[in-house]
DNA sequence: GATGAATGAGACTTCATTCAT
DNA sequence: GATGAATGAAGTCTCATTCAT
């Protein structure tokens, strides 16, 4: 009986690799296989097909930030800037890592146009950040302006990792990443005069 | 003459219309050729490959934008504030019209990956775009702040298009224009008490 | 109405020479009109097909051969020899003209086996050709003799045609014309000695 | 290991049958595979490409040769008659084999003409089949007529391959052979009187 | 007669998927 | 579990042919 030559943990991960930097149609079962040292059909043996890969792939990435990067948001033993900078701390490993490919963000947006059903997943993989995000902006403004900073905290995330693709430059991640900080610091300030009064 | 049952143009705006809705990949000559009520031989009459009508359909959008958006950045009867306006409620009607598609934005990542000529094209569409907002912000602020506001401005539209298509809700490039039209008074102000010292 | 621009005639040599260089299949319809200043349709007023083109194409060569090179097998007012001088002077200003390309030799086997009806056709054209040259061969020698001089003729005019076309080089076909010259030499003299005696 | 129905040498084979039956354009891949139990698609596992996969049977073909039939010109266990004998003998059933269908003659030349990287390949065989030739002839006769024997020789059984393959019938190839043999012992005789004197 | 847009069959090729070994 | 040959659907593209103008 052959032994197992990889495991469902490797497959996922390279594959998640080349969609994010082949796309996924550029991406064949076979590129698969052969980034993890296995042949075509062998791959099936894991997935039923590329489609279920594609979203157990997605899934995985939510469930990875969700470990690793949301969770911080709700950290009690951290105050809102400790969460914030926890929060990037841990995503920008992500993001800058293998050749600047994003996340979910552009891989989200061709998948979500492709396969109906990706569309789902990646919605709530952005729900999940949005709510982090807000819960921690809750914690230094109010309701409504904590939702909207969410929000464009969100935009201008997805839209630098959109431009460093395309300039294959990185300083839009890096100056939106500021821009987000100062905006917060700025925030942070306010409420503190609020609560000094 | 014959017949004839299309224009290249109108080609040209089908493609596009598909290529934004269904992406790249997932639009087949069959389809294009469908959706202009021909059949898929007869798209090569006036295209000779699929990846040469794709550069033209983006060598089309960044024409149009020069010429319907762009431009206004540049018209010396117009105020700041004005060309600002005026670059908006151009470039509105692209953004919003046909299902929330958006311009060179998705269409680029997928596509700049995909081929590398057309991450060229795509860079300097958007090397286009953030030339003009830079004039625009040049009249009201120093350079180095001009060319930051305007790589701000860019990545948040570039991500609300995203976050408005995953989400099927207009709401995030709606909500960016308004913070991209106040930043943009606030710095108006700034420059006028300015000027007033 | 429009005038006519071009003969029948004028189509048949000008796809004759892209037949010859590009071979049928390589040869499209758009080819042959754009060799005669015409677009791909217009051909169509003057042969209903590409291969009643081809048909004809070939009956043309054959005819010219027949009127210009054949008869002078049968030329009464020339003797043996000035007769097989007088078919290679002819011929030569084909074999050698246009790059090279042979009449029917190559042309003829990529066609034989396309089409079968062009087989027939082929094969009469190669017919008449083996009886002038036995024609002419009776004069000097026996029936039987005759016979596979001609044969031998033909075989070896061809097989120099395809030689000089795959090393893109005539000394095959002059050397072969010398062969045939001094063989045919040799012969008139042994049926000079043959009348001495 | 799953069932092979077929090997890259099966495939190889009879490709080349067909591409000496109905040349090469003639050919569709479908064509080959039907040849092959397989469909379409599955000659892809063995060949990139038709392209590829005719460059493999040239060069099968003339391995072929080499091995088979060229290399008796070198055989210095044989005398000079004994090396054409043996040449003869192993290209014979290749002549004649398989409906007449010839070598690299005809497919040559279609196919020099099609893609020019074929024309290396071909050219390639002549000369190896020249020099083999060439070779033997230098056991009997000068330098100089020995290249011209084996230029005569290549053109004879070419010219006699294409008249075989138009009428369908050996003779051609017969008698060429017959001629060749017989001016080859005349040559012979010649050069025995030689070394006598 | 000339045009050239449109057709539609068919070619080459790719690739997700299946399955016998 | 792994293999990789085979499948078959689908995609891009070519081209002989038709026909309205």
């Amino acid at each position: 009986m052959p032994k197992q030559k990889v495991s469902e943990q490797f497959i996922l991960i390279e594959s998640m690799k080349l969609f994010r930097r082949k796309s996924y149609h550029n991406t064949s079962m076979a590129d698969i296989a052969a980034a993890c040292g296995l042949l075509k059909g062998s791959i099936y043996h894991y997935f039923p097909s590329k489609e279920a890969l594609m979203k157990e792939v997605i899934e995985h990435m939510h469930d990875f930030f969700n470990k690793e990067v949301f969770c911080y948001a709700y950290d009690s033993k951290l105050n809102p800037q400790e969460r914030m900078e926890a929060m990037f701390k841990a995503s920008k490993k992500i993001y800058l890592s293998d050749e600047g490919g994003d996340v979910l963000g552009n891989i989200g947006v061709e998948t979500a146009i492709v396969i109906p059903e990706f569309a789902d997943q990646i919605q709530k993989f952005f729900l999940d950040w949005l709510k982090a995000l807000e819960n921690v902006y809750l914690q230094i403004t109010q309701p409504y302006e904590a939702k909207l900073l969410a929000e464009q905290t969100v935009t201008e995330i997805e839209g630098a990792v959109m431009l460093t693709r395309i300039f294959k430059n990185p300083k839009y991640l890096i100056e939106a990443n500021k821009r987000i900080k100062d905006r917060f610091a700025s925030f942070m300030i306010a409420e503190a005069e609020r609560l000094n009064r």
